[in-house]
RNA sequence: GAUUCCGUAGCUCAGCUGGUAGAGCAAUACACUUUUAAUGUAUGGGCCCUGGGUUCGAAUCCCAGCGGGAUCACCA
């Protein structure tokens, strides 16, 4: 890597720093600090007189002579900590006040101090700082923003890009970020004692799979060395999970990484979470009933409330839910009646919608397509969309009362899909005509590999008991909870572009300096017009050159009555 | 993938029909013992995303590229 440039400020600090260190003062010391309080807690429960130690980053300085005020942040908060020369430094010496204090802090540094709590005339909960150590200096400045007295942020830090990239900063500066980090945790922890509670167990299944299954997506492939084999990243848990209930388990569930090789946008990163549970001996009707139930839990848990705010939409996920049939959508916002139509005329129909299909759909996908086109935007307030076509369902169960259907839900919200459930198909033989259809399906049109997972047949062969399986985005629950438009703003670490480091111009000049600045300096002196003639540069290239000569200060040019004078400096 | 907008100081953003780059905050120095967007005075700080073109002259106009946002499309 090439010179990396540092601002004015990095220097200062740099100088700072060593500074520091000829004063004696470690700024990375090793030892534990004794921390024995946190702000908030400082706040909510005050008590005058008190003696605290606490720690964190300075985030402003108020200095006042004698006596100043900073914040400290920490984990849960800021609070505020007054600094007295003369109660700090009681004796002559007052280096510690006047120097470490006031000149060699920085905003950003680690500190730990030990000191009184009081109130100050205005009311504002402080500490009298006794004691305060370096624990950790801060050679960059953060993008900081500042708050007004009436509460407006100025110079907010927003650019999506810098906060994706520097999440660190961003959730350093923006407490509202990290509010929405600490609600995905939350929500993690909600539904997993609400399956721990129902007696179900958390279980950890391959994400590197030789066989992608369990959903049409595209996988990213990798290369096991010793193997010599590609293995590919999970797309979906789902046909492991049931390996495990065929194993006996009465449910199982995971928190799943999954990972798959398609478009990046607001709603999609290449790597996210689901949640998949398997309950055995339980159908699509309870696994509504028990969705319902988990989505208030964990709302409540995250929110305090059902009720979640989303852009302009105000929701609760209050059960029960409506629930309404995939026949009874299409009719409602369309006026058409899919049950018992052909293939023909369910495409002439989605035609005259002006639905754009065409003919490598099959029966299922033109419903689908007609129900997401007119009817899935309606759905705002949570409500279960049930009985699916067939064809788009290779894993469910056939309906016990229509052989042209699913017993599958999904869950939605906004308009947008959170959770898929079914009654999970078990007979490994239809099964295995599932995964055959599907496979010719996908040589009709489309360039997504499919594989048929024999290993997951034979388990069902075996026999697995009547089992209920669900799936939820918890990405995109998550930002239905916290109000946010796009994932990226609930992943810590969103996938983008790899950023390009070192790659600025040191201080040294460019070739074309170099050659101007030989020619110069041949004669010392010259005429300006000559040398951009020897020169030979075009204009815009003359101009650069010659702008950054002078910007390296080698270089000076002098105006006579009629004519520019460069020379040598 | 398509359309569109954006890229200027550490941060947030101005910068007109082309004419040597601006503000607030942050930084530096000084003053100030309960302030809270502390205040006052002074100072420093820029590959104006990159490359090319037009022009006497480009942050500004044109072309290409890079990065990002938004909308749409794709996506069981």
């Amino acid at each position: 890597m090439s010179i990396i440039e540092l601002s004015d400020q990095e220097i200062q600090r740099r100088e700072t720093l060593s500074k520091i260190r000829e004063m004696g003062i470690d700024p990375y010391p090793a030892a534990l600090y004794p921390v024995d309080n946190f702000s908030a807690d400082i706040k909510a429960d005050f008590e005058e007189g008190k003696t605290v130690c606490i720690a964190g980053r300075i985030m402003s300085k108020r200095i006042m002579g004698k006596a100043s005020f900073a914040e400290l942040q920490d984990s849960k908060g800021r609070i505020q900590v007054y600094f007295n020369r003369d109660e700090l430094c009681p004796g002559e010496d007052k280096t510690l006040y006047n120097e470490v204090f006031k000149k060699m802090l920085d905003l950003g540094d680690f500190i730990g101090v030990k000191g009184k709590l009081f109130k100050t005339q205005v009311g504002e909960p402080s500490i009298d700082v006794q004691e305060f150590s370096i624990l950790s200096k801060s050679l960059k400045p953060l993008p900081l923003p500042k708050t007004d007295a009436e509460g407006k942020v100025h110079d907010a830090f927003t650019d999506p890009e810098l906060r994706y990239r520097q999440r660190y900063a961003d959730l350093v500066v923006n407490p509202h970020v990290k509010d929405v980090f600490v609600k995905r945790t939350k929500l993690f922890n909600a539904m997993r004692s609400f399956f721990n509670e129902a007696g179900y167990m958390e279980v950890e299944t391959p994400i590197l799979q030789p066989i992608p299954g369990g959903a049409a997506a595209r996988p990213f492939i990798t290369q096991h060395n010793a193997l010599d084999i590609p293995l590919y990243m999970r797309i979906a848990n789902e046909l492991y999970l049931k390996r495990l209930i065929v194993g006996g388990f009465d449910g199982v569930y995971e928190f799943s990484k999954n990972f798959r090789n398609e478009g990046m946008d607001r709603t999609h990163n290449p790597e996210f979470t689901a949640m998949e549970i398997y309950v055995a001996y339980k159908d699509y009707n309870w696994m509504m009933d028990f969705t319902e139930r988990l989505l208030e839990h964990c709302a409540i848990a995250v929110n305090g409330t059902t009720k979640a705010t989303f852009g302009e939409h105000e929701i609760d996920f209050k059960a029960p839910y409506k629930r309404v049939t995939m026949r009874d959508a299409i009719l409602e916002f369309t006026g058409f009646d899919i049950s018992g139509k052909s293939e023909k005329e369910i495409y002439d129909a989605a035609k005259a919608m002006g639905i754009d299909v065409d003919e490598t759909m099959g029966k299922g996908k033109l419903i689908d397509e007609i129900f997401g086109e007119k009817c899935e935007g309606n759905y705002i307030q949570p409500t279960f969309i049930i009985d699916y076509p067939k064809e788009m369902s290779p894993l469910c169960k056939t309906h016990r009362d229509n052989p042209e259907l699913t017993e599958r839900f999904e869950l939605m919200v906004c308009g947008k899909e959170i959770a898929n459930a079914y009654s999970e198909l078990n007979d490994p033989i239809d099964q295995r005509e599932r995964f055959e259809d599907q496979l010719k399906l996908s040589e009709r049109g489309d360039d997504e590999a499919m594989f048929i997972d024999q290993d997951f047949l034979r388990a069902l062969e075996y026999g697995m008991p009547p089992t209920s399986g669900l799936g939820i985005g918890m990405d995109r629950l998550i930002m239905f909870l916290t109000n946010n438009q796009s994932i990226q703003e609930v992943l810590f670490f969103p996938q983008m572009k790899p950023e390009k480091f070192g790659e600025k111009k040191g201080p040294e000049l460019s070739e074309q300096e170099k050659e101007v600045f030989t020619i110069l300096e041949k004669s010392g002196t010259m005429n300006l017009n000559d040398l951009k003639e020897k020169s030979g540069l075009s204009n815009k290239q003359w101009d650069k050159t010659i702008k950054g000569l002078r910007a390296h200060d080698v270089v000076n040019v002098e105006k006579t009555e009629n004519e520019l004078i460069i020379s040598v400096k």
